[in-house]
RNA sequence: GGCGGGGUAGCCAAGUGGUAAGGCAGGGCUCUGCAAAAGCCUCAUCGUCGGUUCGAUUCCGACUCUCGCCUCCA
């Protein structure tokens, strides 16, 4: 099934399909973080999304090149390194390991390239000089070198492309910095930032004098320079659509006069508890919150994974804790059907497939895939108690859950060992029990509970379960 | 002020011009000595008011509430 996606140019939903229609290969370049703090749980709604799309990409048969870039120079890093009295390397260093640490806590797959802003200055500086020659930008009294939004739109260009931009009917200046007074217009923006006193030892030399990257600047570059000067899919939250991708555009097709990007899209924001995430509101949550909260990555990951993309999420703890019940519920399942299919192999059964897919291919319609899921672990479960499930068609369920697996990333709980103690405790259970001492195998029952551990009588025995 | 999303059961969240998927919580039941984060069943008329239509939650308009962007925020 052709698979559809929202296309935040054009502001519909299109027929995907990659540049070069000759190859399966596709290029997806996703903003990555700025290396400032630890990413809160606001980003990493936006990077399962990027995720879910690549993965989403592979499972319908493209060859993904999957680039995500590391932003490791900004202000507000400049203004840390300070405050720490570090080095850039080693405080970036720290944050962009946190970083790589939560995205696989959240069984995100590691993108192929993660590109370093510090890393690319010479393709900055050169892109940068294109533009500059091509009369788009032009260096400013202050030593900074603009970006010309009139001169760009002179050569017959689009800047606007992403949204609808009303110049008159902004409200320009209100939030402009008072250092950005040297630009001939409000609405052009930094390729290069002059050095200042403030920026100490972070600067780099270039033709233009002695600064840094402005801030949309590092994505063109890198971006065209691993995939190439037009490409197939460009993502983001969609707080970047203005101005940064929109700038992005206007750099890369102001150097190329190439399309940039085939693709653009866009994640919505998420709020929690109803409201904005704010550290003052007490709603503020990374990732490592979370974990120390007793949730797992594979709990938060599941509860991005269940709204659409482009609507705004409400992320709740008790939505995080119905998580927990939720996935209980699929790995019961799972689990009893490994039992059954022991090493018996089957084709996936194909209506658990076909229904996944198709959700899946309508624009990512996850919740209605996971509608799918959970009706075919109903119906699974009924087929179980009536015993009626032979290896062969178990083990067709199963292949076809792992085949959907390979784009939720949710996999299964695996059986956690039972320490010593507790299946001792569990045998002395069963002991009492078949001694008819239910006082005292009830007692055992809630110690286990209070250990963390749920047993349960099955008809085969008893089952220990971590909870 | 400009532009753009949203308002669906206690909570989260799909969806359709013909009377609403799914998850969590709740209720009922089954297995059980009793249980279970074991299983089954059950639980809404879709912000307000108009309009179009044989028929609207779904299309149009108004209103209202809410969220986002408007220069460095995913």
């Amino acid at each position: 099934m052709a698979l559809k996606l929202f296309n935040t140019l054009t502001r519909s939903v299109e027929n995907f399909s990659p540049l070069n229609p000759n190859e399966n290969k596709v290029g997806m370049y996703c903003c990555g973080p700025t290396v400032y703090d630890y990413a809160h749980i606001g980003n990493w709604r936006t990077f399962v999304f990027a995720d879910l799309v690549r993965r989403t990409l592979e499972f319908s048969g493209y060859d993904v090149q999957h680039v995500m870039n590391i932003t490791d120079i900004e202000d507000k890093i400049i203004k840390r390194v300070r405050e720490n009295k570090t080095t850039l390397r080693e405080f970036t260093g720290k944050f962009e390991t946190a970083f790589l640490d939560d995205l696989k806590a959240l069984n995100c797959k590691e993108p192929h390239v993660k590109p370093r802003a510090t890393e690319y200055i010479a393709e900055i500086i050169s892109l940068i000089e294109k533009l500059i020659s091509r009369g788009i930008a032009y260096k400013a009294a202050d030593g900074s070198v603009y970006f010309s939004i009139t001169k760009y739109q002179g050569c017959g260009c689009n800047y606007g492309q992403l949204l609808k931009l009303n110049f008159d009917e902004m409200r320009a200046g209100e939030r402009v910095s008072s250092d950005e007074y040297e630009k001939e217009s409000v609405a052009d923006f930094a390729l290069w930032k002059a050095h200042v006193p403030e920026d100490g030892d972070i600067f780099w030399p270039s033709p233009f004098g002695e600064g840094r990257p402005g801030w949309h600047i590092e994505c063109s570059a890198m971006s065209m320079k691993v995939l190439g000067e037009s490409f197939d899919l460009h993502l983001g939250g969609e707080d970047l659509k203005f101005p940064h991708h929109e700038d992005e555009i206007a750099q890369s097709e102001g150097a190329t006069g190439k399309p940039f990007v085939k693709h653009w899209l866009h994640g919505a924001h998420l709020l929690v508890e109803g409201k904005k995430m704010s550290k003052s509101m007490g709603n503020y949550f990374t990732l490592r919150d979370l974990l120390e909260k007793g949730h797992t990555g594979r709990e938060v990951r599941y509860l991005l994974l269940t709204s659409h993309y482009r609507e705004t999420f409400n992320f709740t703890l008790d939505g995080l804790a119905g998580a927990k019940t939720a996935l209980a519920r699929i790995d019961e399942c799972v689990g009893k059907l490994r039992e059954i299919a022991g090493n018996a192999t089957a084709a996936p059964e194909s209506k658990l497939q076909e229904q996944f897919s198709a959700a899946l291919a309508d624009d990512l319609n996850i919740s209605a895939a996971w509608g799918e899921i959970f009706k075919w672990v109903t119906e699974t479960n009924k087929r179980l108690a009536e015993n009626s499930l032979s290896s062969q068609v178990a083990a067709a369920n199963l292949a076809a859950w792992e085949k959907i697996d390979s784009v939720l990333g949710i996999g299964v709980k695996m059986e956690t060992e039972v320490p010593a103690e507790i299946s001792a405790l569990a045998d002395e259970r069963t002991a009492a029990k078949k001694a008819k001492d239910f006082k005292r195998s009830d007692a055992i029952r809630d110690e286990l509970k209070a250990k963390g551990w749920v047993i349960e009588d099955t008809p085969k025995g008893i089952k220990l379960k971590k909870i």
